[in-house]
RNA sequence: ACCCGGGUGGUGGAACUGGUAGACACGCAGGACUUAAAAUCCUGUUCCCCGCAACGGGAGUGACGGUUCAAUUCCGUUCCCGGGUACCA
């Protein structure tokens, strides 16, 4: 009988779903006393490529994770769903006008069977996918929730508006101030007086989920607005399109209230140090002082309020700068300089964002004429203004010190302003220096103090004199929540006069409408302003009056910052998720996913979860517990060298088409970048081609040949090496190619290969796994050929999961056969079961215990291919020993689950018709480490001196554990090396060799 | 520029709190079995030196320096690679 791993596998996964063999229970006021375990995978976007071998990495971890909690006893819950509304099926029902519900669905098809292959042990009846109106009524549902809540800073939490409105109406916003508008002041009676249109508009500026007029990024090509971590370097992050500027009406999640909160939330949570970084350096806390400066001729209403984190270096302001976009600069512009500024505003207007974020070195900037007054000394400052200040920071306003700070020291040189040093020796004239630690000068009442110190004394001395404040400052904005498209979830919003109006809960969802266009809307907006009968809502159908609807649809973080939730309690339709079974799955313990979701899903993620706590739907405000980030697995893609001669299609259509010549790589490596080698290595290959011979005839001297680099498809390649006839015959314009190989023969059509030394070796290289560089591996192709458990088995052996690197098939070999060692100590081929019921002995039973302790170990600590390793060494071990022996064999098996749960049910089957009760080894338990066979391990010590093995005494710990130092001092050859001297230290290493430190 | 992470054989990677560096696997070389192939098994495999060999010697974890009886591990400087952020005052 031999390692049949097709019909294992195909066998158990039936068997699997028969049985339902992973649904797991909501246990209520049940007797159950298991502790609960949530284990998630950042769920897929279902995408027309489906998955490649990279995908599953992480689904791979999380799944031996979940098994391994399974056995030690835990009621695991490990769900799989689709993260289904997205960009890419939009676009390519653009295309091809394919419905993207239509494609998705064949999407999630394909991506279901192909995990079915792998063998994850998913609770597929749980399955959630955003697209479904069963879900995004709940993220509509979630979303109303939003947008009926504001945030109390007193208390740190959200509340409803309804308590808003309360305290407005007893006290106006006195000590609330408003997030929206930070000049809004009204007393209890002003909000009496104002009418209900006004009411809505100041509610909004309070609102969780709120509607703003704001400049966005707006993306032509993809006719939407991106959200600021769609945007890299000025383009889209799909597809590269350029980004601009754009003011538009739109919807936004007012996180900013929560930025302190998920920075504290970091402290409690288990990241990696990486992706905490990642997140406070998005949300970018910065404390500071707000300082107000009068303006000279100015009346007293016009002030500068500028922010800076360095109050201490008030003295050393020679300019301010003020962003380009600031109403004030109009305001202050000196008749004489009124022309500098208009010239310099439009330049700034002309330029792209692209062209600021490529030149930023450049300084460019204009005077205002006009001059702010130092408060301590009174010394007048120039009001400079500059694009390199951003008006959406701080109060858009800066003070410059060009003796500490280094862009406002090249600004001061190239406007040749004089330069103020308070630092002394610390300033040396050629660059500012940025430090806390140098004592001030020409600083009036800080004279004479360290920086650091000075910082206090100065904002307290500003609170003084009412002229500023302590301020922090956070560098994250709010939240965009539009999308001018089709595929995602509608607003549950319906315009009343112009007034945004919740949908009713009980007519949720909101379903999104077939359209037959999915081109933008009129002005900018999405698609679904084109369908007129769904936008207008009749006054009979909603009630009171008639409406708009809005016509925007969520981001796809929507569906995303929440789906751990649903996964709960899936098909409740009363609620998205039971508070009591939410309060029995709580947090997810362990989140395993990719880094590029470290500030926008997961940061989305978090507030919601935050809101949904502070409203009392949830009773914990962090999601995830421990986050993964599962590295990359990149594609090692193949390169083949062709040579073309310059031919335009005039003189092509004169002749016949040339036959295509590639060379090997090391020909490609000489003639590299020398024009006249390749033309002379064209010339010579192509003796064998009629067609090539025409071309080099009719251009003689003036023939101009080209070498490129092609990715060719890594299915046609074994290693680095090219099967050239596989490779002709895979497109019919490569039939009557030639071929240069390593021993310089050539390769023509009709030739045979005479000679197994002819090589054509490509060039390598590692890049990112996609199809257009045919380099993607399909894990259906893998699994086909060497078995799920393999496939999973070596993709952990790969290295840690953390780490990215190129996919090799090359190695998997060596896991496979470690599979099929496995199962010879179970089954013989020809005998069938081989297992006794003999006794293990002690050396059994160590090997063992010692695979045990270790794979237990390596599994806690994500180290799965150490823990791969482990098997193997154990598999070795117990094979020299020639042990069949139940003892051994049946808790290394359930060991093994995890990892490869085929064949370890086969086999455990095979052991349970011989003789055992349990049914499953998906049922077994984890087996019992017994320390006693550890602790026996070799008897004899090495005697190590200062660390070095310098002598070939062994010492029997056994005999010595009562008093080693004794017995090692008295050993002859130990004296001799002690000289009389009494020794340092004795220490044990590792277990393994006695060292004497003298 | 700043903030993280990382540099170990021909390759992927082990070495968890400083303690015999290179586990395990791939690849390669040699051998056994076989008519042959596949499969399987065994031996060797960091580099250099001495030697027929056993044994032995030296160097070695990007580079230089430091702490320590002992450093891949800790500290400092520097170079390179990967990730993140990007005029944030």
């Amino acid at each position: 009988m031999e390692y049949n791993f097709r019909e294992i596998e195909k066998k158990w996964q039936s068997k699997w779903k028969e049985n339902n063999a992973y649904i797991v229970s909501n246990p209520i006021n049940e007797e159950v006393a298991k502790p609960k375990f949530y284990v998630l995978d950042m769920f897929p976007y279902p995408s027309g490529a489906g998955l490649h071998v990279g995908h599953p990495l992480g689904y791979i971890a999380s799944d031996i994770y979940s098994r391994y909690k399974r056995l030690k006893g835990f009621n695991v819950l490990h769900p799989m769903g689709f993260d289904s509304f997205g960009l890419p099926a939009e676009q390519y029902a653009i295309e091809t006008g394919q419905h993207p519900a239509d494609t998705t669905e064949k999407n999630i098809q394909r991506y279901h069977e192909q995990l079915d292959n792998i063998g994850f042990s998913f609770d597929w009846s749980r399955e959630v996918k955003t697209s479904d109106p069963s879900y995004y009524k709940w993220t509509q549902y979630i979303f109303l929730q939003l947008f009926d809540s504001w945030y109390n800073r007193k208390k740190q939490k959200a509340e409803r508006i309804s308590q808003l409105v309360s305290i407005f109406q007893q006290e106006g916003n006195e000590g609330y101030p408003c997030p929206g508008n930070n000049r809004l002041k009204f007393t209890a009676a002003d909000w009496k007086n104002y009418d209900e249109k006004s009411h809505y508009d100041i509610l909004m500026h309070y609102r969780l989920a709120y509607l703003a007029f704001g400049e966005v990024n707006w993306c032509e090509a993809l006719g939407t607005v991106l959200a600021n971590d769609e945007v890299v370097n000025g383009v889209s992050e799909r597809g590269g399109h350029p980004v601009e500027k754009k003011k538009l009406h739109q919807w936004y999640l007012r996180i900013t209230e929560y930025a302190d909160r998920l920075l504290q939330g970091l402290e409690q949570v288990d990241f990696s140090d990486a992706m905490k970084d990642m997140q406070k350096n998005w949300i970018g806390k910065s404390q500071g002082a707000e300082i107000t400066f009068a303006i000279k001729n100015q009346p007293s209403s016009e002030k500068l309020v500028v922010y800076t984190t360095r109050p201490d270096t008030i003295f050393g302001v020679d300019f301010m700068v003020l962003a380009p976009e600031l109403a004030l600069v109009e305001r202050i512009t000196t008749p004489e300089q009124k022309e500098a500024v208009a010239t310099y505003l439009e330049y700034v207007k002309s330029r792209s964002e692209r062209e600021r974020l490529a030149e930023v070195k450049s300084i460019t900037g204009a005077f205002t004429g006009a001059y702010s007054v130092n408060p301590f000394d009174g010394r007048e400052i120039p009001i400079w203004i500059s694009e390199y200040v951003l008006a959406g920071y701080g109060t858009g306003a800066i003070m410059a010190v060009p003796c500490g700070d280094q862009r406002d020291y090249g600004f001061a040189k190239h406007f040749n302003i004089p330069i103020t040093n308070i630092i002394g020796e610390h300033y040396n004239g050629e660059e500012a220096n940025p430090t806390k630690e140098a004592v001030l000068q020409n600083s009036g009442f800080m004279n004479g103090m360290v920086m650091r110190e000075a910082m206090n004394l100065a904002i307290d001395k500003l609170e003084e004199m009412e002229i500023g404040k302590r301020q922090v400052n956070y560098r994250m904005r709010d939240a965009g929540f539009s999308r001018q498209r089709y595929w995602g979830e509608p607003f549950p919003i319906i315009y009343q006069h112009g007034i945004p109006m919740p949908v009713a809960e009980s007519v949720l969802p909101v379903e999104l409408p077939h359209v037959d266009h999915y081109g933008p809307g009129p002005e900018g907006e999405g698609p679904l302003a084109n369908i007129k009968e769904w936008v207008t809502v009749p006054s009979e159908k909603h009630g009171e009056a008639s409406g708009m609807r809005e016509t925007n649809t969520m981001p796809g973080y929507a569906g995303s910052s929440w789906y751990f939730l649903r996964y709960m309690d899936p098909h409740n339709d009363t609620a998205f998720v039971d508070r009591s079974i939410a309060d029995y799955w709580g947090q997810v313990d362990l989140y395993i996913g990719g880094t590029e979701h470290a500030v926008g899903h997961l940061l989305y993620s978090r507030m919601w979860t935050k809101v949904l706590y502070d409203l009392d739907y949830i009773g914990f405000d962090e999601p995830y517990k421990k986050l993964v980030n599962q590295g990359m697995i990149q594609g090692s893609s193949r390169f083949i060298f062709r040579i073309t001669p310059n031919i335009n299609p005039e003189q092509l259509s004169k002749i016949a088409e040339p036959h295509a010549v590639f060379v090997t790589k090391s020909y490609r490596d000489k003639i590299q970048n020398d024009p006249n080698a390749i033309k002379e290595l064209f010339i010579k290959v192509s003796a064998f081609s009629k067609n090539n011979l025409d071309i080099i005839e009719l251009f003689g001297e003036d023939l101009e040949c080209r070498l490129n680099d092609i990715h060719v498809d890594v299915s046609l390649v074994d290693g680095v090496d090219l099967n050239v006839e596989t490779f002709r015959n895979s497109r019919t314009d490569y039939t009557l190619a030639l071929f240069l190989m390593e021993d310089g023969k050539v390769i023509y059509p009709g030739i045979e290969f005479d000679d197994v030394n002819d090589k054509y070796i490509c060039g390598a290289e590692v890049e990112k796994m996609s199809k257009s560089k045919y380099n993607v591996v399909n894990p259906d192709e893998i699994v086909n050929r060497f078995g799920a458990d393999t496939f999973r088995m070596y993709e952990m052996f790969l290295g840690p999961v953390e780490q990215s690197k190129p996919w090799d098939t090359k190695g998997i070999e060596g896991v496979h056969r470690f599979l099929r060692k496995f199962w010879r100590l179970y089954v013989d081929e020809h005998k069938g079961l081989i297992v006794t019921n003999d006794e293990p002995t002690p050396a059994e039973f160590k090997i063992l215990h010692k695979t045990i302790k270790k794979i237990e170990e390596d599994t806690e600590r994500f180290s799965f291919n150490t823990a791969v390793s482990s098997f193997m060494i154990a598999v070795n071990e117990l094979g020299d020993l020639k042990c069949h022996k139940r003892g051994i064999l049946e808790p290394l098996l359930i060991l093994l689950t995890p990892y490869a749960p085929h064949i370890a049910e086969e086999l455990y089957q095979h052991l349970n018709t011989a003789q055992l009760t349990k049914s499953s080894v998906l049922d077994a338990s984890y087996p019992v480490l017994e320390q006693k066979y550890l602790v026996e391990s070799s008897k004899e010590y090495p005697v190590s001196v200062n660390g070095k093995v310098r002598t070939n005494l062994n010492i029997s710990l056994d005999a010595a554990q009562a008093n080693v130092e004794e017995i090692i001092l008295e050993n002859e050859i130990v004296k001799k090396w002690l000289d009389g001297k009494p020794p340092k230290k004795i220490i044990y290493v590792k277990g393994k060799m006695i060292n004497v430190v003298i």
